[in-house]
DNA sequence: GAATTCCGTTGGTTGGACCATCGTGCCATC
DNA sequence: GATGGCACGATGGTCCAACCAACGGAATTC
């Protein structure tokens, strides 16, 4: 039984944005361009004003276009505004990845990682402690399952967020889980061996029990940069290989 | 002449979200819990479905609710799921200021400004050098305006993201620019002495230039501290004065 | 008991109307 | 000649009233 995946739904303004959205991340409109009018457009996606607001309304929300009531709508440079959203848009494209991408979110996780750990070493308190405790618990009880192993890894280093008490670092490593979930596939190499991953994540766990901010960022900023050399190693083994192999078996 | 801001005219959308943005966030709306339905909560506001879909549409893009065809909208975890764009609404309710999370966000600063200085010295091309270079000469013409400045110099950072040609970090720190400039006010002795910022950037800028990672990090990250260390300071003086002076000089 | 069908609830889309704001150009005023 | 008021067209924001489409549970069927 080969293994399916849901189809695709797209509700119709989703669709309309992500032409728009394609157009302006690939350059083919401009930054300080001026979209047509919400009439004009809605006539040619042939769907109606609403939902060609719901769309642009989508669009505003990435930062991708700034909308002003009795104007058309501007195109923002994303590089200067964009949000943390992009990045899934980005990194895939099609079947292709952008391998550029996939490093560049590999090395936030080294850095924000070791953050994250050495100030939990600093605040946890006991209640941080027995939730970090639980999600150890998580790891190993997930470790027959890749894609669960790999969202319990990542749910680590979010209760270390957690435990850090930073929110800004909690929030950012929720844009980066949708996008490292999403092409949980990439990023295996990363949680190779699942029992050394679950040493590791415990000896990180015992330092911030210590308080040893140091040893905390030391361990964690070690297991993130040697997966992320794995996960790009592995890349380019991949890139040595024959393409055009759509759907077949990327696992082996 | 005193100087007057712009006027807020909120669109009865905003007005709606943010009324249930700040149910959840206030947790009078827990996880999991179903909004009523569209209908339901139109006619609550007295908007009609068109508007209220319009509100749902920028929480669900904030990651605040989820909203499935045919089901009622389910309330997200937002320590789980929230967004970076939530930090302007946790950061300041009303006059108040949220502390904790200017401690927060200065801290990010430090921690990611730090990395992409390093990163920027190992990578930066000849254009980046000019850049970086522009970011310097805007930070000089910027001098007489805090405001400017403030933007300058955060903007010297977001140079160096560009140059560390990560874009996790660049767009992490378009996140952080749009929290930190509407706060501006806060953050000011980040930058108290404008002179020294300007050098401490050109040192940085040189460490880059000179590809010498350790020293361009070193750099950011001592600038940051002892900025942060100021602005924390300075936020704990002000809670010793009196309350309640809402707009009078806030500036001495 | 289990699979199927039906149906009410609810989100998604439509079409058309009207209101609010912006920019522009004209005009009267000074 | 500069200023302020005004009218107008273009454009985004809201309203209204339907209908389409997906979900979930109840009724039905086997």
């Amino acid at each position: 039984m080969p293994t399916f995946k849901p189809i695709a739904r797209k509700k119709a303004s989703e669709q309309v944005a992500d032409q728009i959205r394609r157009s302006i991340l690939r350059g083919r409109l401009a930054p300080g361009q001026r979209l047509p009018s919400e009439r004009d457009l809605a006539s040619q996606f042939e769907v109606t004003r609403t939902t060609l607001r719901e769309a642009l309304k989508k669009l505003e929300g990435l930062k991708l276009i700034f909308i002003r009531h009795g104007d058309r709508a501007t195109v923002l440079d994303w590089m200067r505004h964009g949000s943390l959203d992009l990045l899934g848009d980005l990194i895939s494209r099609k079947d292709r990845l952008n391998v550029a991408l996939l490093a560049n979110l590999m090395e936030a996780r080294v850095v924000v990682g070791a953050a994250v750990a050495q100030l939990a070493a600093k605040r946890r308190t006991e209640d941080d402690l027995l939730n970090l405790e639980e999600g150890l618990v998580a790891m190993e009880h997930a470790r027959q399952d890749t894609a669960a192993f790999q969202a319990a890894e990542f749910d680590f280093f979010h209760a270390l967020a957690t435990t850090a008490h930073n929110l800004v670092f909690v929030f950012l490593l929720n844009s980066i889980r949708r996008t490292y979930l999403a092409n949980a596939d990439w990023f295996a190499p990363l949680v190779g061996d699942r029992d050394a991953t679950v040493d590791s994540h415990r000896r990180i766990l015992e330092a911030v029990r210590g308080q040893d901010g140091e040893a905390a960022a030391r361990l964690a900023r070690t297991f993130l940069e040697e997966g992320m050399q794995r996960v790009l190693a592995a890349q380019e083994e991949r890139a040595g290989e024959a393409s055009g192999d759509g759907e077949g078996s990327r696992r082996g």
